[in-house]
DNA sequence: TATTGACTGTTACAATATAACAGCTTATAA
DNA sequence: TTATAAGCTGTTATATTGTAACAGTCAATA
C-alpha cells in the first residue's frame, strides 16, 4: 500500500498544484509504511534517520498538509497518525483500536448511521465531520 | 444539575468505599458548573481560586477518578474534560460539538448502532467501549 | 528577471500529562 | 488501642505533544 498511497499523493499534488516536497513526501512514506499509527515524535525519529536533524514543525507541517487532505487521519484518543488508503474524501472516520496489540482498523461508512443522524437533527445540529473510536480487542488477540 | 450530580458523587463514594476527598469534590464541581468542556488547565486555574497553589496531578487524579466511574467524559479532540449526568454507566459516548461556540451535546445511544456492529462482527473485533465526536454548528449558532 | 505565494529550517516556547516519593487519613485487625 | 495496610494527597521535577514567529528558499507567473 505504501507505495501506491505515494503515487496517489504525488498525482494530487500534481493535479491541485501542491509542492509534493521531501519532507511531505519522506513523513507520508513512513505513516504508511507502519502497520500502526505513530505519534509525532515517532515519526520525528524516523525522519531523523534519514534527514538531518529534522524538527517538529516539519513533521507537523507535513502531518496537517496530508490530513487536510485525506491521505492520514488523527486517531484522537492516541495522538497518532495513520494513513488512509481510501482514495476519496470522507468527512467521518470510524477505527477500531485494539488495545492489545495496537492494530487500527479503518471501515469507511462514509455516512454517519441514521440513528445518529436522527440524534442531530433531534438537536438540530449540523455535522461536518466526526470520528468514531471503538477501542477493544482484536480477532488475533483474542 | 451541578448539586445534583455532586450529591450523586457523594452518594456514589459512600457506596463503593471510595473517598469523597476535597481535592475530588472541588474538581467535579467545577466540571460541572460549566457549561462547556474544561482543559485540565483550566481546572487547575478555576480550582486555585478556592484551594491554595494546586499542582498539575492534584487536577489529573481527580479527573483520572471520575472518569473512570463514568461522572466525567474526556472529549479527545478538545484535550477537554465534561461532566456526565446520564446516572448509569455506559461504555461508549457520543458528543456533538459546536465549532463555533464550543458547546457539547452528548447524546445517549448506550448501545452501539447496528451498522457499526456489523463492522465490527465482520472484523470478528470486540468493542469494549468508544467515543464518537461529531464537530459541526449548533442550532444556536446556525 | 522581478515578484509573489507557497514552502522549509530553525529557535524558542506553550500546552498537556505523568513519574516518583514522602507523608497523611481511614478502615481493619491484632 | 495500637499496628498495619490501603488509599489518597502534596510536591518536585520532568516527559510528551504541539505551535508561534521569523528568516530564508523555491517555483510559478507576470
Amino acid at each position: 500500500m505504501t507505495t501506491s498511497l505515494i503515487q496517489k499523493a504525488a498525482q494530487f499534488c500534481e493535479n491541485n498544484k501542491h509542492r509534493f516536497t521531501e519532507p511531505r513526501e519522506r513523513v507520508l512514506g513512513i505513516i504508511a509504511a507502519s502497520a500502526k499509527p505513530l505519534g509525532a515524535y515517532e515519526i520525528l525519529e524516523q525522519l531523523s534517520l534519514i534527514a538531518q536533524n529534522p524538527k517538529p514543525p516539519t513533521v507537523y507541517r507535513a502531518i496537517e498538509f496530508w490530513q487536510k487532505h485525506g491521505f492520514i487521519h488523527r486517531i484522537e484518543s492516541l495522538n497518532a497518525f495513520i494513513a488512509c488508503d481510501a482514495g476519496h474524501r470522507h468527512k467521518g472516520s470510524q477505527f477500531m483500536i485494539c488495545d492489545d496489540c495496537g492494530i487500527v482498523i479503518e471501515t469507511h461508512l462514509c455516512e454517519l448511521p441514521q440513528a445518529l443522524k436522527d440524534s442531530a437533527v433531534k438537536n438540530t445540529f449540523m455535522p461536518s465531520r466526526w470520528s468514531l473510536e471503538i477501542h477493544g480487542v482484536c480477532s488475533a488477540c483474542v
